[in-house]
DNA sequence: GTTCTAGAAC
DNA sequence: GTTCTAGAAC
């Protein structure tokens, strides 16, 4: 055979070299390899998971087998994916033997230039890019563990800055096709730190060994006696004043101790601005609290207040304790949110931030702290979850590694919770109205803990498929760790893909979902509370999208916002600019004349959010519109316009349809496109204006007109599919519905006739 | 919003 | 076998 020929012809001497490439996105993998391979001395093959399945991602297996069969080519091997996990790399180290050798070489670069780079880069073949790759490359790098050569490697070169990298690029790229590089561990500075955290996170979960050593505690049985815990008995509060700083090293990674139990610091909602009544949100807290203990173990809960004479915590201590609540697990501490470990040396990986609906810094108390604290790291990180909240729910944070809150208190995530609003001077105040204010509440407790449980279950994954280890405790843990096994090995596939966590577009996915978005609406059922089947996490992505509710954007849905705030950026695809809208030509236009109109003013998402107040704007995106209509029509006097809005946009930020009536367009391609223009979830501008004049608001069609059949426009006949809609429409002269034609719904030239049907 | 594609419909 | 849609993924 061809293959036996070649390996017995070539040169004794000669090993070919399997080279492991170990980073995050962003670290410069690729260009490592192209940087080699463009003046390489011997034959070099780049194995890229991102683009193996014909330019696109595939699978690690195809990865070793393509590896497999270059080696067996004669050619030497780059892995070109992120391998920063241990067993990501112990296939491809097998692929060493007598003839092969296998290197690593470790991409270790800052996280910031990492994320930086990550999201900058455009055309990425991974397709990760843009903000959320920032999230991703954390959440990666936060399971790094650097290749040791007990793995199986004759060599790893360790690169922490650009001048490394080149280095390397050098010596690999002057490796002639009979050369050798000698054995060991190169450029390595730090040698154990790093390496150590992933045993680190493993021991946090199990029993340790006895051989690791009397300072390393297990958290599943014992507390850690050096934190400032109130023993069973105890009911004081704990007081930041009397406790001192633990240590914290400096500038890198927080240490990890093995006595960490996931730890949710919250304050309490809506108790201080918001007004809500100190006695029933006790009960609240405490219902919640204990109910969330019960099915959750291993976790702890700490109610956090900066006054000492709260009332607020001295409530929920005293109703804690007469339901018998584990004081180990449910605490109240009087202090700083944001010092919890430099000011109490307690470790809380999970702060709530009792934020406003637009998830902004600013404000007052717990949310301008937190903020503050965090730096514009969370701010970054919040816009990439979501714009706004809807009081009763919650949003999931992951805290960028490079946040001060990260780093000086181990706080990997922040969880936004907005509470319900009593106090008249706040907007959406539910006046007195108890029973709903109880019951958003509720809702945001119940959010805020099954975002917890989220971030709780995500950890627990790690150390699951590390080490396929499986610990037992209450049914729930049980449950989470069954599926844990199962969802890890989507894992690397799930992260290539940009990781769209949270947002509006992860809604149906099944399996995978870390750190998910928690929104718990007010239309939701309470059982979905605290339940953390995947049908439930299905059924919160899906409900918090109902017309004139909250609603979250996709990345994807935010270009026409982004158009509207900075239109000086897109000049080039804007026909008009003004100070109150900009004009543009719809991307995807779905007939031969389709604009936006687009309103410049912030917070102005779409037709829900549209006031009286906007009257004067909606007027004018009106007249704009026409006017753009008019100049069509004197160009083309067969052309008819319908200005409109559609009931729910899949754009973000108000924008008003000038579309003429022909509808031919090759992007009128679905059922969607039609029935998003021609049901009645197309309302009329002239019919908006007018609602709004009357009512204030105006009417929203439901998203069910999409699916509706398929009808002419003019003459009202149905028909089987889009092709045959649109053949018909080509022909079709029919006069209009007089709907359309009254009350100058439709645009027509100044001397032109349409007729009533 | 579009693209991609499995599988339904023809 | 081909066309078309609906749903998932982005």
């Amino acid at each position: 055979m061809e293959v036996d020929c070649q390996n017995k012809s070539r040169d004794e001497n000669r090993k070919d070299i399997v080279v492991i490439l170990v980073g995050a996105p962003g670290s410069g993998k690729s260009t490592f390899c192209e940087d080699v391979m463009r003046t390489a001395h011997r034959p070099w093959v780049r194995i890229c998971q991102d683009t193996i399945a014909n330019g696109k991602a595939g699978t690690k297996s195809q990865c070793l087998k393509s590896a497999a069969d270059a080696l067996r080519n004669g050619k030497s091997v780059f892995i070109d994916r992120c391998n920063l996990e241990r067993e990501q790399r112990s296939d491809f180290v097998k692929l060493g033997g007598p003839q092969v050798d296998v290197h690593a070489v470790v991409l270790d670069l800052p996280a910031k230039l990492c994320i930086s780079r990550s999201v900058k880069r455009s055309g990425h073949e991974g397709n990760l890019q843009g903000g959320k790759a920032a999230a991703v490359v954390n959440r990666m790098l936060q399971k790094k563990e650097l290749p040791k050569l007990g793995e199986g490697f004759s060599r790893i070169t360790f690169c922490q800055n650009e001048g490394d990298v080149q280095n390397v690029v050098n010596t690999y790229s002057a490796l002639g096709p009979s050369d050798t590089l000698p054995s060991g561990c190169f450029g390595q500075k730090n040698p154990d730190a790093k390496i150590q955290l992933g045993i680190m996170k493993f021991l946090k979960k199990v029993d340790a060994p006895d051989t690791v050593g009397p300072d390393v505690q297990t958290c599943v049985s014992k507390q850690d006696t050096s934190e400032k815990l109130p023993s069973q008995k105890e009911t004081e509060n704990v007081k930041l004043s009397s406790c001192k700083a633990s240590e914290v090293t400096e500038g890198g990674d927080f240490p990890r101790k093995a006595s960490d139990v996931p730890t949710l610091a919250f304050p309490s909602i809506s108790t201080s601005d918001f007004q809500f009544n100190h006695e029933k949100a006790s009960d609240i807290i405490v219902e919640k609290v204990k109910g969330f203990l019960d099915e959750v173990g291993n976790v702890r809960l700490v109610l956090v207040d900066l006054s000492h004479g709260s009332k607020i915590l001295s409530l929920v201590r005293n109703k804690a304790a007469q339901k018998n609540i584990d004081s180990n697990k449910f605490f109240t501490v009087v202090g700083d949110i944001t010092r919890l470990y430099t000011g109490a040396g307690l470790r809380c990986n999970v702060i709530a931030n009792a934020a406003n609906w637009r998830l902004k810094p600013g404000g007052g108390g717990v949310n301008a702290a937190i903020f503050s604290a965090a730096g514009p790291d969370l701010e970054i990180a919040t816009k990439d979850r979501a714009g706004s909240i809807s009081p009763g729910s919650a949003v999931v944070v992951p805290l960028p590694s490079t946040s001060p809150l990260y780093k000086r208190e181990g706080v990997t995530h922040v969880i936004h919770v907005l509470g319900p609003n009593m106090n008249p001077q706040r907007p959406n105040c539910l006046g007195n109205d108890y029973i709903k204010g109880c019951k958003i509440l509720s809702e945001a407790y119940s959010s805020l803990f099954e975002g917890f449980a989220s971030i709780v279950r995500n950890q627990t994954k790690t150390v699951v498929s590390d080490k396929k280890f499986r610990s037992t405790s209450s049914e729930l843990h049980e449950n989470l760790l069954e599926r844990s096994l199962t969802d890890h090995y989507n894992i690397d596939q799930k992260v290539k893909r940009g990781g769209n966590y949270g947002s509006e577009s992860n809604k149906k996915c099944k399996g995978l979902r870390e750190e998910p978005l928690v929104h718990m609406m007010s239309e939701l059922d309470e059982k979905a509370i605290l339940s953390v089947s995947t049908d439930t996490m299905e059924k919160e992505g899906l409900e918090h999208d109902k017309v004139g509710g909250n609603k979250v954007w996709g990345t994807w849905a935010q270009a026409l916002y982004h158009i509207a705030m900075h239109p000086e950026k897109h000049k080039n695809d804007l026909i008009e600019i003004s100070d109150d809208v900009v004009v543009l030509n719809d991307l995807y236009p779905k007939a031969q004349k389709h604009l936006l109109v687009l309103a410049r003013l912030d917070g102005l998402d779409r037709l829900a959010d549209v006031q009286k107040e906007h009257l004067s704007l909606l007027r004018t995106m009106h007249s704009v519109g026409i006017k753009w209509a008019k100049k069509f029509l004197s160009d083309d006097a067969s052309l008819i316009f319908r200005l409109g809005y559609h009931s729910a946009p899949s754009m973000r930020q108000l924008h008003l349809h000038v579309i003429s009536q022909d509808f031919n367009s090759i992007h009128l391609k679905n059922k969607k496109h039609w029935n998003s223009f021609n049901t009645a979830f197309f309302r009329d501008s002239v019919d908006v204006i007018e609602e709004i004049d009357e009512h204030g608001k105006a009417t929203l069609n439901d998203e069910r007109m999409l699916s509706m059949e398929l009808r002419c426009h003019r003459c009202r006949s149905a028909h089987p599919n889009i092709p045959r809609l649109k053949s018909h429409i080509s022909n079709c002269q029919a006069n209009f519905p007089i709907t359309l034609l009254q009350n100058d719904r439709l645009v027509i030239a100044p001397n032109g006739a349409v007729n009533e049907a």
